[in-house]
DNA sequence: CGAGCACTTGATCGCTTTCAATAGCTGTGG
DNA sequence: CCACAGCTATTGAAAGCGATCAAGTGCTCG
């Protein structure tokens, strides 16, 4: 609860953090830096751990440092559908909402940069860089809800793997020396069903359509989670999305 | 594009404005007051009628005042689907952005209160208070598209029309003195073909979902458009969604 | 009265789900 | 070292839901 700090785990000092120049506090000034340094606390979970579930009482807001997290939504019969996708920098948690809203769980493992509601939400009154960020970044969540809100809602399954590789090729990827400039590999993530979560699909769906796909020659699959693409205007063109646009693809 | 006012439609003091308590000033003190209304113009627009054009330059932001906006993307095929459905009070635009990033598009009758971008991200950073009510609005539309996603990706035809006639019923219901005392009717803003792209599914299908809650007495239609709910429990039961919770249905 | 539009209804198709069995991997214990 | 449990993922067969294609209805407005 207090800093247990696992060691290879938790940095702590903020000027050395990963995440310095991305998350809630990228704005801030070195005296403001300090003040959240005094509130701030770490905590680590193993993949697959809870964080918190929907309804619960969360007296903490936090960004996510290193790993994976997801917000999800259960409906009474167990159909799950995630709704959030929170990678290193991502925050997590409302100022001035006291009760979770979702589920929140640690997808790999986890290290979150935690910070007491009550004196979090006293320094964002006092120094607008916070509040100003925070704008900033609930602005492009919503806009990356609203392209999911797309893919959930007109996307066939095979665009919405597509879609999916691609947004995880973006930020993972690591370029390859392979025969194609734009070649590209990285590990998934996130389990079949987790995916399926994500999409709006069925794990079975999932794992077909990636079978289909790597029949297609889109994407090679080694060891279930270890993704290779060789062409990567390829794969973006199976996503149903514009590509028209230009050089950024 | 000045302020051609529309005399029926169109307020001019922000004192009288309906949405003075609920929309992006609903913060400001008087003297803020003055400065926005220095700045600000009215346009309508017809049902039916587009306001602006995904990627086209946007330099303004507004405030729906009267009349339902919705923000639609559109894929190259022509696939399309509403990510926004914009009702008074609501907030369009996006500041520190030049372009539009989704279809406008005045679903009935509509008026706007503009602020041209330049003068409206200066008063943002002079005035904290506006800044502090766009990021809660900001806040509450990312909430709402999460509700929306589980819809989207999880929730069957029946369920779909079911949870958006919740929504519509909880904003423009009447109660009325039926037999019932939770009895409420209302004129549904909505062709069958903007309800098809809120919720996913095709025209045909959101018709005969609609035919489908008649005949199970959920609901009552007259003239297409209206509609009556003679039991909002029954209908709330058919959404999926928790009822538990309590006495706020 | 007829054109145009929004909506409804019917018949069929096909994609995704559902139910079920199998494969592959990892770790544990005999 | 192998057997087996437990988990994740794949694959098959069948069913169902929503999409598609195609008329047909009813209202409004000229």
């Amino acid at each position: 609860m207090t800093t247990t700090a696992h060691p290879k785990a938790a940095p702590h000092e903020c000027a050395d953090c990963p995440i310095r120049h991305r998350a809630v506090c990228a704005r801030c000034e070195s005296d403001e830096l300090a003040l959240l340094e005094e509130i701030k606390y770490y905590r680590t979970f193993q993949a697959g751990q809870p964080v918190i579930w929907s309804g619960d009482r969360m007296d903490f807001v936090a960004s996510v440092v290193t790993g994976i997290a997801s917000l999800t939504q259960v409906m009474e019969d167990g159909r799950t559908q995630m709704v959030g996708l929170l990678l290193p920098s991502d925050f997590v948690g409302r100022p001035g909402r006291d009760t979770a809203a979702y589920n929140v769980t640690a997808t790999t493992d986890l290290v979150m940069c935690c910070f007491r509601k009550k004196p979090f939400e006293e320094m964002m009154q006092a120094t607008p860089h916070i509040a100003q960020r925070l704008l900033e970044m609930t602005l492009d969540e919503l806009d990356a809800a609203r392209e999911w809100m797309l893919l959930l809602g007109r996307k066939t399954a095979r665009e919405k793997i597509a879609s999916l590789l691609v947004i995880i090729a973006r930020r993972y990827a690591s370029a390859t020396s392979g025969k194609a400039a734009n070649a590209v590999q990285f590990d998934l993530p996130l389990t079949r069903e987790a995916m399926s979560d994500y999409l709006g699909l069925t794990l079975e769906t999932v794992s077909r359509q990636m079978s289909a796909l790597k029949k297609s020659g889109v994407i090679v699959i080694e060891a279930n989670r270890h993704i290779t693409i060789p062409d990567f205007d390829l794969l973006l063109d199976e996503t149903g999305d514009d590509t028209d646009g230009g050089i950024l693809s």
